[in-house]
DNA sequence: GATCGCCTGTTTATGCGGTAAACGGCCGGG
DNA sequence: CCCGGCCGTTTACCGCATAAACAGGCGATC
């Protein structure tokens, strides 16, 4: 049924695999991926995808880690020779959150699939990335407990913002929605909700991750011994509305 | 092939299907759920559930409801009088945190099913506890935009932090696991990220919780004209360690 | 250059999942 | 006493993940 020409094209391998799979996931949405859609998506019946994967959770799998690891190989980040703890921190930020972006449908998998090990704290997935990150803490005059303690709170922070940020996007919706009665027309039980609709529905998920982020660097700088903060975390001015 | 003893207890209803599914996730894990599985559980034909629910996504939504309802039915958390709204968003918090450590199973479900509208930001997915919460905030001074930031950010906030940490209680791990070769033994290639596994490993989740909390509380308050504040967000002192 | 074995993708088959539709018994009102 | 409707059951269908047997082409060996 599949020859020659079709064939050339073929040539399956797990790396083209996983990468159609997340463009598959991208285009249609993870509830569309299946195995036999997926090979069908190659030009190759879904059985033999086997060949190359234990099976649909390794496929999983695969992708999250493909998609994490486009950390690495963004020139942008250069996670390798970071100037200081606080650069380290914003590039690391602004590419995972990049790649959430890059991804919506793909990320809420980076966010909730069981992690390797109980201390791997999505949306930071990668062994080789949590080293990283430690070593740049650990460098730059955090303790121990001070770099274990920033690395929960930056992978709270991520985790919570970017989920959110890609979740209003509508990722996930099935293929035809029900407009049902009207859309969001049941609030007139809820006065303040009706009220303040337009103002929630504005974006800000942009400026909102900005500045949560510079609050957040600005608690972590508390941490180090003032002289090494790099100018950080001076007093904070009150009142500033 | 069932009679009257069975029938008697048997009973169906909406709602005991429902409370019959919190606790069969609660007990095996979401993957396990089926309605075929769960029709076992309350001693009925799978089928019989269609009955009382249009399908398994309505299943999973019901859950969710019920599981974030019992908000409000909690009476330590009692939204409706709150004495401030410091005091709301603690509660609002601590009752979340509660829930999620109830139900860990349920709770990724609530943090990253689809919400009903693109404003409703999980985990807080009620549009009461969502007008009861800018109720209050407006009550107290903030203004329309100020209360939406507030949402935001306590939003972000509370997805971050409790799925975190009811992830890291292995949740979700299918039925048997592979300690393959060694528990955490594949670390030889990461040298820091060894040395601080011990220190990774230990459980600050409650602590975190709070001072996250306190933190984002002061943050907060800093949005209001100084003399609403209640005491909190004096000046912040420096160089705490 | 012919043969053989392996690598790769295909076919076939099993069991389970969600769900539609037809079914049948029981119960309360006429 | 009958009858309609409510409720759970049965039967049936299709798609999914996956195991296992299969086939064809291609390169290595003689």
């Amino acid at each position: 049924m599949r020859d020659d020409a079709e064939a050339a094209r073929t040539g399956l391998d797990e790396s083209r695999i996983v990468a159609a799979a997340v463009r598959f996931i991208d285009e249609r949405g993870l509830r569309e991926l299946t195995m036999r859609r997926l090979g069908a998506y190659l030009g190759v019946e879904g059985m033999a995808l086997y060949r190359y994967l234990p099976g649909r959770e390794a496929l999983l799998d695969a992708v999250v880690e493909s998609v994490v690891d486009a950390l690495y190989r963004d020139p942008d980040v250069l996670l390798e020779a970071p100037a200081g703890w606080v650069d380290y921190l914003q590039r690391l930020a602004h590419g995972l959150r990049r790649i959430a972006l890059t991804h919506p449908e793909v990320f809420p998998l980076v966010a909730t699939r069981p992690a390797a090990a109980p201390w791997v704290r999505p949306p930071l997935r990668s062994l080789r990335g949590i080293e990283s990150l430690l070593a740049v803490l650990t460098a730059a005059g955090f303790s121990d407990e001070h770099a274990a303690a920033v690395y929960r709170a930056f992978s709270s922070f991520l985790l919570g913002h970017l989920l959110l940020e890609v979740s209003a996007l509508g990722v996930e919706t099935g293929p035809v929605e029900e407009p049902d009665v009207a859309p969001a027309g049941d609030l007139d039980a809820y006065p303040i909700l009706r009220r303040l609709e337009p103002t929630l529905s504005q974006d800000h998920a942009g400026a909102d991750f900005e500045e949560a982020l510079e609050t957040l660097l600005d608690r972590i700088a508390l941490l180090l011994p003032a002289r090494r903060r790099g100018g950080r975390a001076a007093l904070p001015r009150n009142g500033d509305q």
